[in-house]
DNA sequence: AGCACGCCGACT
DNA sequence: GTCGGCGTGCTC
């Protein structure tokens, strides 16, 4: 009899895989284990297991397995399920979600190792020159990898070298698997058995009296024990004794103390966590029972409440519910708002319960977590996470909260697969039976849409908490300001004089610019030649902090030039500003405050975010300058005057979501003023005084914005009442690229007619020296999208098919937020 | 995705 | 002539 079962493999195959086991094996193996598996000539993979059956393939011979894995199932049945769900929604493959859902230490992947082969004695004159050089280093060293060969042989192509020494027999390879979690043990120290007589004690200390150092360390052991009754880290007695770790060595060896270790979690909260939570005030008591009756009939919820409304009291309430429930709670936040600023805050009140899965942890950090949430410990029974998070092995989750829920960053773009962590959630809470709550301050449309649908149910807190009045939003008319020359640089004269009078006041000062740089175009005055990226179709962004050049697409960098390379005039001009210019600005209009400024350039070191922020708490800034990651869930008590430098570039952006996205980001922004007694202040700075969106923002006209965007989706037939797939043709040939896309339009068209949009180059059509094309195909309600799909994938394997179209890399993607 | 195989230009 | 470029096809 034989035995097979299929596997997925962390790679984009659309296929299954089967491979052959033995009986022992087959009785063994349950779904959702990991088996090392060979693939192709070589590789050696983690495979998951997903069937095991004795069903032997038609057309080939299955591979044995190299080995088990685990002990036990590290995937669950319901991941399993949400990966399917994920893969076909999404359209992608289930390789491509394992790779995004298993944290890495899980995924090993082999090394090739070269070892010399010591059965034989070599001929040395019959090798080449590099495979003598290879030859020679093993003496030397025991193993080689391809990396060194490569560095050794000065060579690119080291394979066929090591293919001729392995015909000769000089060389045997093999690869190398490692298993990169790493469980951290800690060492401990306790008395050795022998003493703990009082007879036996007394002797030893009495023989120890020529050693004191010793005897020191027994007595402070001692008084350790006695002090806290809990396990000696041997660091721990060292520190305690003030002694070595050498004479806690000798005693171990002595057998007057005995050494054990213990694995231990490398994320511990070891703060307190008796903080109760607080009382909600009214307003928020409202909205808490709203939303448990809400919650009675309905799976979703928003909780639509203005910024700084207090939604995350609100969210402890039910957390704490949840939890005396004995259920898990995942909370949900965009990447670029988990700041200690929170998470400390939820540390408080929950303490030892709170698990933080993030992707600035370690592998191994992660891998702790991950089973802690499979083995429903009741550290792991609260989840904060980005949005990652909602692949973990959750047994019991009972209310996934989504914060910030209209924030973008909730779906993926690059990397397959392209899901969106909100609408994921949503599936993976059904699956529990669970419950999920939206909160912002400004949400998605969708989200309002289907909230207004009664699909989702809405409970909406108005108030601010402690009554603190909505910012004054005021606009100031850019056009005006530069015919009455009452412009200084880039700030109006109210502006200005609003930034020095909360100065004056020792408050602080937010300017929001959504750009980096000094710069974004460097133009010739003579022949009005901008340079341009040699890679990409953008011009060069102006640094003037490092003097340089820079391409925000592909990285790109050179020194600013002194002359145009086009006509060697040396009369060059900026065009535009980022946040460096206005920081340079202030510097030079404000010389008595400290002036900070937050954006990629600045915020790129391990904790260069987190250091701003800490240095902008404690007024050791007197004015931050950034980008859009001042918006992000920040809470800082004494910004009284938040600056928008030009709301223009923001709403002049080519999207359908332009609009909506930048209603949010200045209702968010301008959310940043006044969260104390004082009211608020925001000035936006604009050419167009008169735009819609901006009259909506300056009177925190959410619902008007809503209706206005709404009858413009309907209108034009986007989200939510048509969903959209993009399709994406990459290739470094431009005229290859638009026979691809018009080959794909043509195809689409037979099946979807006319909604199918494109093919059109997006506003930037080389990036990394690839041409770029898209073609937008939209669904209209009732049209179904598994037979959607299909027709999609169908197009998209004849066209893989096509020979003239080898290479063109096609991309997918689904709900294009 | 990796990796092998095979075909073609540019250097010792 | 080999080296290294890249296009093509396959992986249980």
């Amino acid at each position: 009899m034989s035995y097979f079962i299929d596997v997925i493999l962390p790679i984009p195959l659309e296929k299954e895989f089967t491979y052959s086991v033995n009986k022992d094996e087959f009785v063994f193996l349950k779904p959702g284990m990991r088996v090392a598996v060979q693939f192709g000539k070589s590789k050696v993979y983690a495979a998951l297991v997903t069937k095991i059956h004795q069903v032997a393939p038609l057309v080939y011979e299955a591979k044995e397995i190299e080995h088990i894995l685990d002990e036990s199932p590290i995937v669950t049945s319901h991941q399993l399920e949400l990966w399917s769900w994920i893969a076909t929604y999404y359209m992608c493959s289930k390789g491509e979600v394992m790779r995004a859902a298993l944290p890495s230490a899980f995924l090993l992947e082999s090394e090739t190792i070269i070892l010399k082969n010591d059965k034989i004695t070599v001929d040395e004159s019959i090798l080449k020159d590099d495979e003598f050089l290879i030859y020679e280093a093993l003496q030397h060293q025991s193993l080689l990898r391809i990396q060194e060969i490569m560095n050794i042989t000065g060579k690119k192509t080291v394979l066929p070298i090591i293919k001729r020494l392995l015909e000769k027999e000089i060389i045997v390879v093999q690869e190398e698997i490692y298993e990169q979690y790493k469980p951290k043990i800690v060492r401990y120290v306790k008395l050795h058995a022998e003493y703990t007589k009082e007879q036996a004690l007394q002797s030893l200390l009495e023989s120890l009296t020529r050693a004191p150092k010793q005897k020191e360390v027994l007595m402070h052991l001692f008084m350790l024990e006695s002090k806290n009754n809990k396990p000696i880290k041997i660091s721990e007695l060292a520190k305690a004794a003030n002694s070595s770790a050498a004479i806690i060595k000798t005693l171990i060896d002595k057998d007057i103390l005995e050494e054990y270790q213990l694995q231990v979690d490398r994320v511990q909260f070891d703060g307190d966590s008796s903080t109760l939570s607080k009382d909600l005030n009214t307003y928020q008591e409202k909205a808490l029972q709203q939303l448990r009756t809400c919650f009675l009939d309905k799976d979703v919820c928003l909780l639509h409440g203005v910024t700084s409304s207090g939604k995350t009291e609100v969210y402890v309430k039910l957390i704490e519910s949840q939890l005396e429930k004995g259920k898990q709670i995942l909370y949900l936040l965009p990447e670029i708002a988990l700041t200690t600023q929170l998470i400390k805050r939820l540390q408080a009140y929950f303490g030892e319960k709170l698990t933080v899965y993030h992707s600035r942890y370690s592998v191994n950090e992660r891998v702790e977590a991950w089973n802690n949430v499979k083995n429903t410990t009741s550290k792991a029974q609260i989840i904060i996470g980005a949005r990652s998070s909602i692949f973990l092995p959750f047994t019991n989750l009972g209310l996934i909260i989504i914060d910030e829920e209209h924030e973008g960053s909730f779906k993926q773009f690059d990397p397959a697969p392209r899901y969106h962590a909100r609408d994921t959630a949503v599936v993976l809470s059904g699956m529990f039976a669970s419950k999920v709550l939206l909160g912002s301050a400004t949400p998605a449309l969708e989200t309002y849409y289907n909230a207004m649908q009664g699909k989702y149910g809405v409970v909406e807190l108005k108030r601010r908490y402690g009554n603190v009045l909505m910012p004054d939003i005021n606009l100031v008319d850019l056009k005006t300001k530069y015919k009455k020359k009452e412009m200084t640089g880039h700030f109006s004269d109210t502006l200005l004089e609003a930034i020095k009078d909360a100065l004056r006041e020792n408050e602080q000062v937010i300017l929001f610019q959504n750009r980096r740089g000094y710069s974004p175009v460097i133009e010739c005055n003579t022949c009005g030649h901008s340079p341009q990226c040699p890679n990409c179709d953008v011009s060069l962004t102006f640094h003037n902090h490092r003097n340089q050049l820079r391409c925000h697409y592909c990285g790109y960098h050179m020194a600013m030039l002194q002359k145009c390379l086009a006509c060697g005039s040396t009369e060059l001009s900026t065009k535009g500003f980022g946040t460096e210019q206005i920081e340079k600005e202030l510097q030079e209009l404000l010389p008595d405050y400290n002036i900070g400024r937050m954006d990629q350039d600045t915020t790129r070191g391990k904790h260069g975010y987190e250091k701003l922020i800490t240095k902008f708490e404690d007024g050791e800034i007197d004015i931050l300058v950034g980008t859009q990651m001042l918006t992000k869930g920040l809470d800082f008590r004494n910004v009284s005057l938040v600056g928008i430098m030009n709301a223009d570039n923001l709403l002049n952006f080519p999207d359908f979501r332009a609009h909506e996205r930048s209603f949010q980001l200045m209702q968010q922004v301008a959310g940043r003023a006044g969260r104390t007694s004082k009211r608020g202040k925001v000035l936006i700075q604009t050419y167009n005084p008169y735009h819609q969106i901006l009259q909506q923002v300056s009177v925190n006209d959410y619902t008007g914005m809503y209706k206005d965007q709404i009858e413009e989706r309907h209108q034009y037939k986007y989200p939510p009442f048509y969903r959209i797939i993009k399709i994406t043709a990459r290739h470094k040939d431009y005229n290859k690229v638009n026979a691809a896309t018009l080959w794909l339009a043509k195809s689409l068209r037979m099946y979807f007619k006319e909604h199918v949009l494109g093919p059109e180059f997006p506003p930037i059509s080389r990036i990394r020296n690839q041409y770029h094309k898209n073609i937008l195909i939209k669904i209209p309600q009732g049209q179904s999208l598994g037979k959607t799909k299909e027709a999609v994938k169908k197009v998209h394997t004849t066209f893989k098919s096509v020979r003239d179209f080898a290479g063109v890399r096609i991309v997918i993607n689904v709900d294009t937020y």
